[in-house]
DNA sequence: CGATTGTTCTTCGTATACAATACGTCGTCA
DNA sequence: TGACGACGTATTGTATACGAAGAACAATCG
């Protein structure tokens, strides 16, 4: 688990191996690496700059959060989401998503709700400049920050991770369902500002439905 | 991810990294590391007889699984899960487990129902010799058997971090209330048993329900 | 022509060495 | 006597070196 928090105290030294990780997974998620890609720790020492041992440290990482596969003697290789693990994942993130939705609507306070339809007004107005980039940012955003909410840093550090995997897929496709998605969205915030756990725990899981139903369609269309 | 598997081919090297991983896990599970103790890279590596590297390895994804926390240039401390980390974790559990039963009954074999009804009496054998300490990792055993039958990895690897976890808490408390859960638990395996995965999930939640309930007795009167 | 074996090369696994930094302690000064 | 500052120590962060084990390839033999 991973909590993210920026380290209270003085200590804003980032070490090497969280950069790495963090290079890794951009480059993994946006395509550079492709799935079956060879990632041996040399090439990554030297594409990074860096030593062997902050690779090999979030090589360990990268393969605990199922972005690489590491075979003993072999090395380690980007992972192939195959149709099944977009359903495995899916099938997740309906259980957890709604709950996230839930915890968020019985705990957001009238800033957290500012906060949430501020990242939708920018959504918006993203969406109109068609910048797909900056939309599907926004919508990580939006998610992230629900899980946030919730106030269950277990749950928001799995689901994260879940997260990651999705928008990996969908850069992937190429595809992004983004244009009617954001109506659920601003369905969805107005749950959670609603205070309603109930309802909001239904809007998120029609929402994921959804989302999985238009995964499901461009993953059999690759 | 940790896939679990045996690694099909000649590769049973197990590499010390993953030796240190269960053998520190273990420690911290056990209470012989308890919370808030140091955990100084060079005593590790002492304690198991091997270098710094791999420690530090094993020790990153100790973080990712929530056993440690590392603060930069500090070090790593075992992590003290609070009452209120029991509560995140068990609220996830209600969501995820009654999944792993419902998908568990759709995909169980005849061999698999076999194999769990053979962890169950085991576990009543255990339970009848009053060897606690055995029931405990039937129990766990038996729940980690489910999640592999799901057929979904993501939710096996999700479930299994969190799973221990728990074993983790009643450990400290010393508590275990093994003594009625295997009633419910001869119901889950009669539930997946017959394939009905829709029984199967109320099961699993109850079964959850009840084990939260006394992990939060347990936790309030620690 | 195919299979098998030997060689070579790549890559991982482990250990050691060095540098940087945070914390504790001791001394000094007000 | 209390506080502030400098120094020493301990620990992490990073780099490099060396050995071992597989895999790929080629050559040779059937």
């Amino acid at each position: 688990m991973d909590t993210d928090q920026p380290a209270k105290i003085g200590a804003q030294h980032l070490p090497l191996r969280d950069q790495v990780l963090a290079a890794l997974r951009k480059g993994i998620i946006s395509g550079d690496y492709p799935p079956g890609e060879r990632l041996t720790e040399d090439r990554l020492a030297e594409d990074f700059g860096v030593s062997r041992n902050p690779v090999r440290e979030a090589l360990r990482v990268a393969e605990a959060e199922g972005f690489v596969v590491i075979l003993p003697r072999r090395g380690a290789v980007v992972a192939s989401p195959s149709s099944a693990t977009i359903h495995d994942i899916f099938a997740v993130r309906e259980r957890l998503e709604p709950l996230a939705a839930r915890l968020a609507a019985e705990r957001a306070t009238p800033g957290d709700v500012t906060s949430l339809r501020a990242v939708l007004e920018q959504a918006r107005l993203a969406t109109e400049a068609q910048d797909l980039r900056r939309v599907g940012e926004l919508n990580s955003a939006l998610h992230l920050q629900i899980l946030g909410i919730s106030g269950n840093p277990w749950l928001a550090s799995i689901a994260k991770a879940l997260y990651l995997h999705v928008q990996w897929v969908f850069q992937m496709t190429a595809k992004v369902r983004a244009p009617h998605s954001w109506d659920e969205h601003i369905k969805l915030v107005d749950a959670i500002g609603s205070g309603d756990g109930e309802l909001a725990e239904t809007v998120a899981l029609e929402h994921v439905g959804a989302a999985s139903a238009a995964a499901h369609e461009t993953a059999g269309r690759a």
